[in-house]
DNA sequence: GCGATCAGTT
DNA sequence: CACAACTGATCGC
C-alpha cells in the first residue's frame, strides 16, 4: 500500500497530516508524548484538553480547526507526487466535550469520517451541525461514509439523552436519604452531571483530575472533591461495582446510577442480594418510580443498589439511520468492528445509498470490493480482525485455576485500594 | 524508562 | 448474549 495523505484517528508514520476526533482513549492508542510524525489537525476543546492528556506533547504539532469552515491543506498526492490540495471541514460530534466528525475533499473524492457521535433530532446542536453539513454539501455528492456503527443495530432503541437525564434525576429524588454515585469515564458525560446539578441544587464530587478537566471545560461552580459539601459522587466507571456499592453501603445508604446505552443485564443475578427476574421485554429488571405529580416512570434495576439509565453518547439505530437517509452517501464504512453482533451498515442501509450497488450484489460482495477501491491511499481507522479470530483468541484464554486465584486477589486487592480512594476524604464521621 | 501489546474489568 | 472505555501486567528495546 503506498504512504497515505491523510490519518484521523491513526498515528502511524506515514501520512502528510493527522485528525484527531476526540480524547477517548480508545480513539488515541499509538499517540504518545513524544509523538511527532506530522501536523495534528483537532477542535479547540481538544487542543485545551491535550496537554492534560498528553503531559509533555509537543503542542505545536496542533492545529485548532473552527466548527464549520472549510480549511484548505496544500499537500501531495502519494500516487503521482503533484501537489494537491485536501480540504477539511470540523463538525461538532456532540459525543464527548470536542468531538468533531471530519469531512474532506480532494483527489480521492468527498468523505465524512464521524468518529463517535450522537445524532439527536431532538438537540439544538444537532440541528447547528445538521445545517453545517447540509451547506457544506450542497453542491456535492458524499462519496464515503465512514460512520459510528456501534450500536447499528435495531435492537439498540433509547431515548435521547434529556430524556435519560430527567431518569436520573427521578431516581435520585426518589432516594432523599441516600448517596449517590454515578459512573463515568474520564470525558463525557459533564452535561448530564451539570443538568443534575442544576435541577437539585446540589454540588457534585469528583476525583481531583476530573476537577481539573470540569475547569478547563468552563464548569466552575457546580463540582467539587469535598466530600461533605454534596451526597451526589461521581467516580470512575471502572471503580463502579456491585462489589463497591455494597461497600458503601455498610457506610452508609448508597444508590448507584450507570449511565449506558446498553441494558446492562449480564450480571443480574450474581449479587448477593435480593434475585432481581428480567422481564420478557427489554431483558433487564425495571421498576415504577412514583413521581410527585403522580407519573410513573420506567427505571431499569440492575441489583438491589444499581440503577440503569439509557444515557448514550453514541446514536441509537434510528438516529443512524436518519443521519444516513440524510446524507446518501455513495458508499458507507462501519468504524467500529469490535461488536461480536457487528453488522455491515449497508445491510440496513443500502436502499438509502445513492447508487444502486447495494441492491445489485450482497452487502458482503461489496464490502470486499470497497476495501481496495481509490481510498485506498487514505489510512482511516477502519475494522481489522474479524469477530471470528476474536473469539477464538477469547476461547484460547483458558485460566488456571492457581491464575484464578491470583486474579481474584489482585482485583480484591484493586477493589479495597479503590474503595479507600473513593472513601478516605469522603465520610465525615 | 518508554511504547506496544495483551489480558481483563465494569 | 452484547459495548466503550479503561487499568494493569508484561515484553522488547
Amino acid at each position: 500500500m503506498e504512504s497515505g495523505i491523510i490519518s484521523v484517528d491513526r498515528w502511524s508514520q506515514g501520512s502528510q497530516a493527522y485528525f484527531i476526533t476526540h480524547l477517548h482513549a480508545d480513539h488515541t492508542r499509538g499517540l504518545t508524548p513524544t509523538w511527532k510524525w506530522g501536523p495534528l489537525f483537532c477542535s479547540r476543546i481538544t487542543a485545551k484538553l491535550f496537554p492534560s492528556k498528553f503531559p509533555g506533547f509537543k503542542l505545536s504539532l496542533l492545529r485548532i480547526l473552527n466548527l464549520g469552515h472549510w480549511y484548505s491543506l496544500p499537500l501531495f498526492s502519494p500516487s503521482s507526487g503533484q501537489p494537491t490540495t485536501v480540504q477539511a471541514m470540523a463538525i461538532d460530534a456532540h459525543h464527548c466535550p470536542g468531538a468533531v466528525m471530519y469531512l474532506f475533499r480532494g483527489e480521492f473524492g468527498c468523505m465524512l469520517f464521524t468518529g463517535d457521535f450522537r445524532w439527536e433530532t431532538t438537540s439544538h446542536r444537532a440541528k447547528i451541525a445538521r445545517d453545517m453539513l447540509l451547506k457544506a454539501l450542497k453542491d456535492e455528492k458524499l462519496d464515503t461514509l465512514y460512520l459510528d456503527n456501534t450500536y447499528c443495530n435495531p435492537s439498540y432503541c433509547f431515548p435521547s439523552r434529556d430524556v435519560a437525564a430527567r431518569q436520573v434525576i427521578n431516581i435520585i429524588t426518589t432516594h432523599p436519604n441516600h448517596d449517590i454515585v454515578i459512573g463515568i469515564d474520564s470525558l463525557g458525560k459533564e452535561d448530564l452531571l451539570h443538568y443534575v446539578s442544576q435541577e437539585l441544587k446540589i454540588k457534585i464530587w469528583v476525583w481531583p483530575e476530573r476537577l481539573q478537566t470540569m475547569h478547563l471545560l468552563g464548569f466552575q461552580d457546580n463540582f467539587t472533591t469535598k466530600t461533605s459539601l454534596t451526597r451526589v459522587r461521581a467516580i470512575p466507571r471502572y471503580s463502579f461495582s456491585i462489589e463497591t456499592l455494597e461497600g458503601l453501603n455498610m457506610m452508609r445508604p448508597t444508590i448507584g446510577i450507570m449511565p449506558s446505552g446498553l441494558p446492562w443485564a449480564k450480571k443480574i443475578f450474581k449479587g448477593k442480594g435480593n434475585v432481581i427476574y428480567p422481564s420478557p421485554s427489554c431483558g433487564v429488571a425495571s421498576t415504577k418510580i412514583k413521581r410527585s405529580n403522580g407519573d410513573s416512570l420506567d427505571v431499569r434495576i440492575y441489583n438491589q443498589y444499581i440503577y440503569t439509565v439509557p444515557y448514550s453518547d453514541h446514536s441509537c439505530f434510528a438516529e443512524i439511520k436518519e443521519f444516513v437517509e440524510l446524507l446518501q452517501p455513495t458508499s458507507i464504512k462501519g468504524i467500529v468492528s469490535s461488536s461480536a453482533s457487528y453488522v455491515e451498515p449497508l445491510y440496513y442501509f443500502g436502499d438509502f445509498c445513492s447508487t444502486n450497488q447495494a441492491s445489485r450484489m450482497s452487502y458482503k460482495k461489496l464490502w470486499y470490493e470497497e476495501r481496495v477501491e481509490r481510498l485506498e491511499a487514505i489510512q482511516i481507522k477502519s475494522p481489522v480482525g474479524s469477530t471470528n479470530s476474536n473469539q477464538v483468541r477469547r476461547k484460547r484464554r483458558r485460566r488456571s485455576g492457581l491464575l484464578v486465584s491470583q486474579v481474584n486477589r489482585v482485583s480484591i486487592l484493586r477493589r479495597v485500594r479503590r474503595g479507600i480512594k473513593i472513601m478516605d476524604t469522603e465520610f465525615p464521621s
